[in-house]
DNA sequence: AATCTGTCTATTGTGGATAAAAGACAAATA
DNA sequence: TATTTGTCTTTTATCCACAATAGACAGATT
């Protein structure tokens, strides 16, 4: 196997539900835009759409036959990207325990697990590595550093320092620049979770990326922007294995974060200042209780 | 080929070395330690030795049979490993000029162009996006994002961040931290260079590194100390391809460096705070003149 | 008893091959 | 004239193979 093709299974995918809802397809060129995809992996959807009788194709005639079947579908499974797959299998590995600080990563054995070549596993080691969490020794091993108290505080101290930089920047945004609209939409969704906790508090942990990283983007920094991905990927994962009391931290990281949006919204450095570092202090509260 | 044996030639290279002060070569773990390889390595350099009459080997006895000539080494290009080669190419590409902003660049064409595998460029190329000079478009080609006016913004900006709380933990180190002591060797080499400037202004680069390495260092904080290869490769690379006025831009700097450690020394936040300012402005300076 | 050597095995670094995906260009179509 | 399609070429993502290097272990040596 070369390839995987999970570009187009995943865009064949995302085209069925295209499908599922006019009588006829537009051009390549539109599909290509639609899915993001080239025009060679649409020419192949619609061959094996073709195929499935799922549609007639006769160059710009792309006639809908009948409605897609669950089992047109290909398995999400299938549809993950090689790396994807191999984040999560070493995200599993270091963050959900049996993995402890010191201890050696070993990329054939790695692959061996994952069902992969070395290749792969080393170019993911090698992107990971920047999240500090992994050392490389040359023509050796890597290191597992560990999701450490020391990690999480060193992690959290960067974040401070950026993100307070970044709010400052924020208020000082004019009032035509679209941040302060779509700082409007994540607000309302705040609103909207938070009457209906109970039951979506579960959707908190997307919004809270998409703000942090709306203020993080302020700083028209590609250092401070780029930083956030560390952020995002500990908390998105950290979220996944550590649930105990979501709801109730959820809830008031939600109301931390609205009295952050007004402070913004109020262009008052100072109170903006105020704001971020209340709720960044009890972030990291919450990051560091959750490590033994 | 496989593997570059460059190990091996690098360490044969620099066990001639010790094999030109001494008659009888110590022992295989010993020479392991003392050059930093394995074990194996050690073995193939003294068969190789052997090989060329320099020495006779007989397990425990190694013993010397002639001075090593010029000819005897390895010639150096040989013993760069291949990361090396590849990232002084790319840079000389990106930083000494004909590289605009935007431009694509291609796995296959750099890996042609330097006479190796893709896989080793591709390696590069992941390892080298940390620094924000490139971009990665799945499955399509590298932006090459250039080194700009706006890149010198953002990374002076982030450094400026970072070394001074760097700067703030300094003056905080007890005085039996080991810092003070390797503060005391860079002053000693700082008065060094300043008295014969004329011969000695190219050493500045690397004691420029050593200085504030070690102050980034005592942030105790990875994400700080990792950001520091940013900058110095940055200013490496910038050093050696712009050389205008250097001798009068490098004297000034270490006049700046001698008032900032004399700062740090005082054990006083807001002096240190002042002198780091105050060079890394001039510092900053000096990084954009050189950028059109 | 401690260290060293001989031997063997396991892992990394690198080039090469190949399918998937992107993309270029001219002819066809509306 | 502006898109769209058919066809072809180029490039990336991935696996595999193999030499270089690291590392483990038992027996030899001091």
């Amino acid at each position: 196997m070369a390839k995987q093709n999970t570009v187009f299974k995943d865009a064949y995918n995302r085209c069925l539900k295209v499908l599922a809802e006019t009588s006829s397809l537009p051009s390549e060129p539109e599909l290509g835009q639609a899915l993001g995809v080239s025009r060679t992996t649409v020419r192949a959807i619609l061959g094996r759409f073709e195929e499935a009788k799922l549609i007639t194709w006769d160059k710009r005639k792309k006639i809908v036959l009948r409605q897609p079947q669950p089992d047109d579908y290909f398995p999400t499974e299938e549809t993950d990207s090689l790396a994807e797959i191999i984040e999560r299998s070493f995200m599993r590995r270091i963050l959900a325990g049996g993995a402890e600080p010191g201890m050696q990563i070993n990329e054939l054995e790695l692959a061996r697990e994952i069902g992969t070549g070395t290749t792969s596993v080393r170019e993911f080691l090698i992107r990971f590595s920047r999240f500090g969490l992994i050392e490389k020794r040359p023509n050796s091993h890597w290191i597992l550093k560990g999701f450490t108290r020391e990690f999480a505080l060193e992690l959290t101290e960067v974040r401070e320092m950026f993100e307070l930089r970044s709010a400052a920047s924020f208020v000082a945004l004019p009032d035509s620049h679209s941040a302060w609209q779509e700082l409007s939409r994540i607000e309302a969704m705040h609103h909207e979770i938070l009457a209906d906790i109970d039951n979506r508090y579960k959707e908190f942990s997307e919004l809270d990326e998409r703000f942090h990283l709306l203020v993080h983007k302020s700083s028209s920094n590609r250092f401070i922007v780029d930083f956030y991905d560390i952020i995002s990927i500990v908390f998105h994962y950290h979220y996944q294995w550590n649930k105990t009391n979501a709801r109730q931290r959820n809830a008031r990281a939600l109301e931390e974060h609205l009295a952050y949006i007004e402070a913004l919204r109020s262009h008052d450095a100072k109170r903006a200042e105020e704001a971020c570092r209340r709720h960044l202090h009890s972030a990291r509260e919450t990051l560091l209780q959750s490590i033994p």
